[in-house]
DNA sequence: TCACTAATGCAACATTGTAGCATTTCAGCG
DNA sequence: CGCTGAAATGCTACAATGTTGCATTAGTGA
């Protein structure tokens, strides 16, 4: 019998396919890319990837797939301290998590298990819809790091 | 006798002197504009204002005023959804204060009153060093309005 | 008033992203 | 399979935001 499939265990195309667009190379790279990251990944990483995959493509065809992948749930969206935007694989619920920004190394990872506390009372008036929690600091590696160099 | 000043009270002049900078038209006006207004201003909302205020400015040194105004911590920094900065007046100790985002104008406000909460758990191995928290929805003028509209 | 240097203005450049439009390619169909 | 229409791509040009280098101007203290 077919095992239940859980999302995390469907294929890239599998997951386009689902959302009614085409399978295309880069579509599958991008996504395969996203899933098989720790961290967040911007534009410019994404396209380094790409071009170590030798999957051939345009700028402008990787902010569309990225955008079409977000729209479509399939990825999210976290902006990063340089006014470049960060990609992660799977849908986000308008900042329904939270995430952790190293200062060492930059990388950005999104922590599932934190989501930020609706419940703090605002000023009157104000009429809060979501929360973006974002923690700077050190991450697990750098932190590891930084006990060996010691 | 003088009663003693609050920085709150005090002039432009007096905070921009006492950072040991000169005093210049663009410093004293823009760090004006940012003291009298309600919520956070972009680049291009100041440089909208100079021209109102007929200050005759350089786009690059209207970036470098604002630059040196957050490095001697008489303005901070907020980053906007359209990865343009916004600046408010005072010192932010880098997110001590949450920010409110209204999703109908646009303006982004300081909530001096809600610090991030530090005390969260965060998976093993992160070293969080502070927290940014960002609300999103509707601020108190957009809501009354909506009222009116109704 | 003078001299020193911080601050400015200008031109050129960098990065990140968008818009329009011709061309290619995917997916369904005979 | 080979066609065909629409979706996706590639290319060019453009926009927004910010930075760098360097010559010039203008606050400040003497
Ligand atoms: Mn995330
Ligand atoms: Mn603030
Ligand atoms: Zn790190
Ligand atoms: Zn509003």
């Amino acid at each position: 019998m077919p095992a239940p499939t859980l999302p995390s265990e469907q294929s890239a195309a599998a997951l386009i396919a689902a959302c009614g667009g085409r399978i295309t190379r880069t579509r599958l790279a991008v996504l395969g890319i996203l899933r098989d990251s720790a961290h967040s990944l911007s534009h410019d990483d994404i396209a380094a990837q790409l071009l170590a995959l030798d999957v051939h493509h345009d700028r402008v065809t990787l902010y569309r797939t990225l955008d079409w992948l977000v729209e479509q749930g399939l990825a999210h969206r976290v902006s990063g301290p340089d006014r470049a935007w960060r990609f992660n694989s799977g849908r986000d619920n308008a900042g329904a998590h939270a995430h952790f920004h190293c200062d060492r190394c930059g990388h950005i990872v999104c922590l599932e298990s934190i989501r930020p506390d609706e419940s703090l009372a605002l000023p009157a008036g104000y009429r809060p819809e979501r929360a973006e929690l974002v923690f700077h600091g050190t991450c697990p590696d750098c932190g590891r790091r930084r006990a060996e160099d010691a």
